[in-house]
DNA sequence: CAGCAGACTAAACGATCGTTCAGCCAATCG
DNA sequence: CGATTGGCTGAACGATCGTTTAGTCTGCTG
């Protein structure tokens, strides 16, 4: 199992040449302030260099930022891959150990995760890329599972393919508020057993208790006399759940 | 129907007043390029003022995002209720007129809801209580839904709520991805007609076909050989999806 | 009419930004 | 051994940042 990091238990960040400990804390910095926000000399100090050896390493601090992209593209991706997989499996010793793994890794993993939500925020060269595999895994994902039974056949893939893929990246995008609201942090033992059931829960039974609401919208959407151009959208704008 | 801003169809920027042309230069600034890599002077040419109108109005810049803050939050939050409201009805009529309604006002909405994705993103003094209210509201939701028997009783209310809400902001923090992808605005009648249908057929038949993977969860959580302190969790990291 | 208040601006302040430059130090190589 | 290279630093550059200051103009009020 290759790990997360190309050091596991890894260094610690005192070890690592002086270019691996600025990357890494550009993508602390980057991370938790956002690009803008994150100066290169505050980079410097952080990962124990000065601000010209940033740049001599990096050649700008755009080139920075691309490495940082690099890396943890590379990093979380790997691994979002081998988790998929894993996932997939009904063993629940095999999910066990995953999971652990994940948890072990938590305090090299959360830094990533704050810098991959700024990533699909911020306008980046990089993400766009990420963003479109992602939505690609969650499509293989999906036609997986239809094609053994065990998902419903969606009836728009691609876009059911990019809710999912948007409906899991939102625990990331927005860590800061599931870690305020469930009192610790998302990769934290507390919070993920709180989240897992409730998550199932919704990608099993949904929300609604019948199809009314759906059968209302497709109604909607073929009704040629709808409003301006269609109707029922739970999600449009700041609405973001449907009424009955 | 209170529209989306005091002014509805609405005055031109250049027509109100320079402080509310500030306001709203900075909100779509802010919005499109975050807090820190937005310039007061930016802000004050394209709200055709000087810099020093813009502090002599807000006193720093910190107190025009507080500013901006507010009007957002008063703006999009009432709105939200009321679509929540309205969307509540199962007439066609109402649904389609809400719609209308959010569509005509598409031009004023979007800056402010870029904005609202990076209030959530960035730490900001307003954005943890704005979220909380909208965990709140989707709870109150739940729970209007499951006493009329149109939704199912949640095993834990106030995570499911808290998915819900982070599901439904996924697709405006986003936002930018999901019209790449979807290519058209976000609030365009091409891109809600593409969402409505996938995005309630998610919330009514869920993603699995059984209880599998809910059953296996719930078997490893109380297992209590399991990995790390629990296992299974499918959105733990950057995993979206779980396999069965 | 004088006088005051508030909207507004041009110019400049100090701080900080990303970046450059000249040079030091240690290891490598012929 | 001397020469060279590359990691590395301190000091400085110009640009831009948020902010301040002094002052102008407009419209109201006594």
């Amino acid at each position: 199992m290759r790990s997360v990091g190309s050091a596991a238990t890894g260094p610690a960040p005192s070890d690592a040449t002086a270019r691996a400990r600025i990357r890494d804390a550009a993508i602390e910095l980057f991370g938790r302030d956002g690009y803008a926000a994150a100066s290169v000399r505050a980079i410097a100090e952080a990962g124990g260099a000065s601000p010209a050896l940033v740049l001599h390493h990096f050649g700008s601090k755009e080139g920075l930022r691309r490495a940082c992209d690099e890396h943890v593209v590379a990093e979380l991706f790997g691994m979002n891959s081998r988790v998929l997989a894993d996932g997939a499996s009904d063993d629940t010793a095999t999910l066990r150990r995953t999971i652990g793994e994940l948890l072990a890794h938590a305090a090299q993993l959360r830094p990533m995760i704050d810098y991959l939500g700024r990533m699909l925020v911020d306008p980046g060269p990089t993400a766009d890329a990420l963003f479109d595999a992602l939505v690609e895994q969650s499509a293989d994902m999906i036609r997986a599972g239809v094609a053994d039974g065990q998902m419903h056949e969606p009836g728009d893939l691609d876009v059911t393919a990019l809710l999912v893929t948007l409906h899991g990246l939102s625990n990331l995008v927005l860590q800061r508020q599931v870690a305020r609201r469930l009192g610790g942090e998302l990769l934290s033992p507390a919070v993920i057993a709180r989240l897992t059931l409730p998550t199932l829960e919704l990608y099993t039974r949904g929300l609604y208790a019948d199809e009314r609401v759906l059968d209302a919208a497709r109604a909607a959407l073929a009704d040629p006399t709808r409003a301006d151009r269609h109707p029922t959208d739970p999600q449009s704008t700041d609405e973001r759940t449907p009424g009955p």
